[in-house]
DNA sequence: CTAATAGTGTCTATTAGACAGTATGTT
DNA sequence: AACATACTGTCTAATAGACACTATTAG
């Protein structure tokens, strides 16, 4: 057939031309946990942790997995993903970024469902308790081996854990090749997200300042370090630390007392101007 | 309702409980492509250059865009990028890589579509001539001033250009807002598509491996260079690149020879095991 | 005083930038 | 010989790693 013009073609248009399936956004949403130390000296012990949310229906009914949720086709990609968020946490403004698409066939057991999967960072002092009723902060431990890359998640009453072996990249593709070999607890393919995610943020980490959106307004310079520490998973050494964040910061007037040492200086977030992204 | 079990819940699931959508993939083909010099001793120029079609029906008749197409129920959402590859340019094993996924409500006038789009690299020699058929190198200048890239598309027939302003970013998201201001000839929302290509592969480039999918199996450090030139859009030092590059290429036996001017090692790609994603 | 963290100073090793200088082919 | 590129050497500047040393608090 031929038509006339673009206008023409598209009053004419079969929507049902091409056959269409659903879509998702999911969220890995970070945070950072404290566990208040006995030792009066000491600091507080910093967890790297996930937000998970129980399934209470089926598909994977009773297990974990992130929080997301079926594609409003009226809202963008990544507004139906701050809806998800605001749902979840109660809160708007959050660090919310696009991780990857997940295509893969078998996905999901009802129908074809390809996934848009984004990372979330926030500091998780500004949740209220309301957040609890339905999701859980999970802190994160991770174990590489070779090619096995062993996740374990924590909360105070559950044990998740999962395996996936990263197969190499060929040069024909960009990324390591993920395959969940053991996974008793979290639904989908939602292991394979996550570990998106924890890639993702490693890296990022190092040349961007997305950091400060895991950070109260307030912090430390050790407080920070020990961010920085849980999520490369290694120690840093503390002057090389002070010379390379001192960009990014700027002292405040206040202190932070109590502890038992030296009190120390409270800094806050300054952008430099640098617009890596 | 309530199911017994999962196997239960799937035999009653009802498959269009959800609106559906379509999805593509679309490609933005990165190669390098050489002027000859009518200096006998000058080096051939080298330019950036991304593939394009030129649509033959509706909508967006007559303009140009990136190879793509709908998505294909039963491939993974990388598989179909493959097929669309090896439609177009008869290659299989081709540097392929996951860019972004754009879901914005107006991509398509005729229904609601969002897009997955992959960055391929490749070796243009290794194209035959029939690819020519549907498709057409154009060369790629950028001028970037303040905030405004202006882009620059040009085939030995054709020039195209488009202008996109990118917003910095706010502390809740991570990339530049991409919103295109000028945009004579090219279809959907493609532009954005080319820029995210062009940035990943601006940054990757400096920390991957991945400029060798753009390499004859052998080459010189003067042609690496000029390649790097062209997509960093800056002129490097000879000294400091050689250093760099020393652990990523080995040398041959081979010489170039015939230029006006001291013949050249050919030298090889040689993995350093570096697993950098 | 002690334990623990806060914070500074400095030496060294490594890497990046700049540029001069030498080498060698074709016409 | 002249030109253009190929390739090497070296000085300097900037950055990262390592570690010793001082400061300050609660108990």
């Amino acid at each position: 057939m031929e038509y006339k013009s673009e206008s023409d073609f598209l009053a004419h248009y079969n929507k049902d031309a091409y056959e269409k399936l659903s879509m998702t956004t999911d969220i890995v949403i970070f945070s950072v946990s404290n566990k208040k130390s006995d030792n009066y000296r000491k600091l507080n012990e910093k967890f790297f942790s996930v937000l998970l949310v129980k399934r209470h229906n089926y598909p994977y009914k009773d297990k974990w997995c992130l929080p997301g949720g079926f594609l409003d086709l009226k809202l963008e990609l990544e507004d139906n993903a701050r809806n998800i968020l605001k749902k979840e946490t109660n809160l708007q403004d959050i660090y919310l970024e696009q991780l990857y698409t997940f295509g893969g066939l078998d996905r999901d057991p009802r129908l074809r469902v390809v996934a848009t999967s984004y990372m979330a960072l926030i500091d998780k002092e500004r949740l209220n308790q309301q957040v609890y009723d339905n999701a859980k902060w999970f802190n994160i431990f991770i174990n590489e081996k070779d090619d096995i890359v062993e996740v374990v998640l924590e909360s105070e009453d559950d044990r998740l854990s999962f395996k996936i072996k990263k197969t190499l990249k060929e040069l024909t593709t960009d990324r390591y090749r993920f395959d969940i070999i053991e996974n008793d607890s979290l639904a989908f393919d939602h292991p394979k997200i996550i570990l998106a995610g924890l890639e993702r943020l490693k890296n990022k980490i190092e040349y961007t300042d997305i950091v400060f959106n895991m950070m109260p307004p307030l912090f430390t310079l050790g407080e920070l370090k020990q961010v920085y520490e849980v999520i490369l998973n290694k120690k840093l050494l503390d002057p090389a630390f002070r010379r390379i964040i001192a960009t990014k910061v700027e002292k405040t007037d206040e202190l932070q007392v109590g502890g038992g040492h030296r009190p120390s200086v409270l800094y806050r977030y300054k952008s430099n101007g640098d617009k890596k992204i």
